[in-house]
DNA sequence: ACCTGAACACCGTTCAAGT
DNA sequence: ACCTGAACACCGTTCAAGT
């Protein structure tokens, strides 16, 4: 109940937060490149070896990043998406877009790789993915999305705006600048066709 | 025309080109980070620093590895794509992911950002973009494709056949195993339903 | 329980020197 | 023109030692 009890364990907590707090600085900063141990003991006011107390080595450091980053766009992408009564398909699709477009060195390394089995991770994941379902499911039953395997039909989705996000992102995308187009543009050429698709097997 | 002279200059192309090799496969066998200069030169029977005398730094050694990965997945894939008398979009976009699948690290380096503007890959992006776009054209003429921007259609193909493959190799796409699907099963679904959309609006 | 400073092995890069 | 060996600054990790 005292202050000083208030204090003690939830120092610990934000001296190792304090610690992803400043890799994802510097990541954002300099890429994975300018992400070092010396530079985030640093940040953090800290020896460069410190971050070993609360991390089994950089990996788990930048694990711990990662799932930051996807707890916290869960949390915005996901609330924006499910304003409405039913959670909106599309509005997922491309808040994910657009937030890969914001933090594109956090995206990277999100989506990287399979982080260490960080259990939280996979729960933040697994919640996710469970929304898209729900938002596919409900589409398909407006129409308004081919009444096909829904698991198979979020991977669909999830491809497209993945992979227009990583081509954006490395340039891949808008070669010549001609009839690029942005990767929200894509996303809705996607709902669009699939609309249609949709419509003509009913 | 004497031996000597046809060794000569042949020998430095072959040097330079050894090291390309090594170093592909020190990427093949552990990732990037198992690609260091004095792997690569002990590989190629060279000092640690004889990379330097062929390239400019590190990454323009990488920057090679994956210009000649390019020029020849462009050379296999195109290939195929090209048997028939017309290019096939599909046959395109499904030998993508499957050399994406098949050399994980080098799709990786090569798509994970613009290389330093090498001309020679950027004309050998070039060239596959404008065999992908004829191919979508054609496919359009023949009604299995909606009649849409070819370029922005070649993006959205491209998309997701990025994202499915990267998806995949990241272990993102299969969370549950449950319904989900391989990259060339999704590529296979966007081509159905272009053509359901293409049949609906003709 | 958490932190520090020294130390080790490794890496990219530079440089003087060789042929 | 191409290569070598030594050297430099940097990094991840370990360890003995402190509180």
């Amino acid at each position: 109940m005292s202050t000083s009890t208030r204090k003690t364990k939830p120092m610990a907590e934000s001296r190792r937060e304090s610690l992803i707090a400043a890799a994802a600085a510097l990541l954002d900063g300099g890429g994975p490149a300018a992400v070092t141990l010396r530079e985030v003991g640093r940040a953090a006011g800290v020896s460069h070896n410190a971050p070993y107390k609360h991390f089994a080595d950089k990996e788990a450091l930048l694990a711990a990043v990662a799932s930051r980053e996807l707890d916290r766009m869960s949390r915005v992408v996901d609330g924006e998406a499910q304003g409405s009564a039913r959670p909106d398909a599309k509005a997922l699709m491309t808040g994910y877009v657009a937030w890969a477009l914001r933090y594109p060195e956090r995206f990277k390394l999100t989506f990287g790789r399979w982080m260490r089995d960080d259990p939280e991770l996979a729960a933040t994941a697994s919640a996710s993915r469970s929304l898209l379902l729900a938002a596919v499911q409900a589409a398909q039953a407006h129409g308004e999305l081919p009444a096909a395997n829904p698991e198979r039909l979020a991977g669909l989705l999830l491809a497209l705006a993945h992979g227009a996000a990583d081509m954006a992102l490395s340039g891949h995308l808008s070669a010549d600048g001609k009839g690029s187009a942005e990767p929200a543009d894509l996303v809705g050429d996607l709902f669009e066709y699939l609309r249609l698709a949709a419509a003509n097997r009913p």
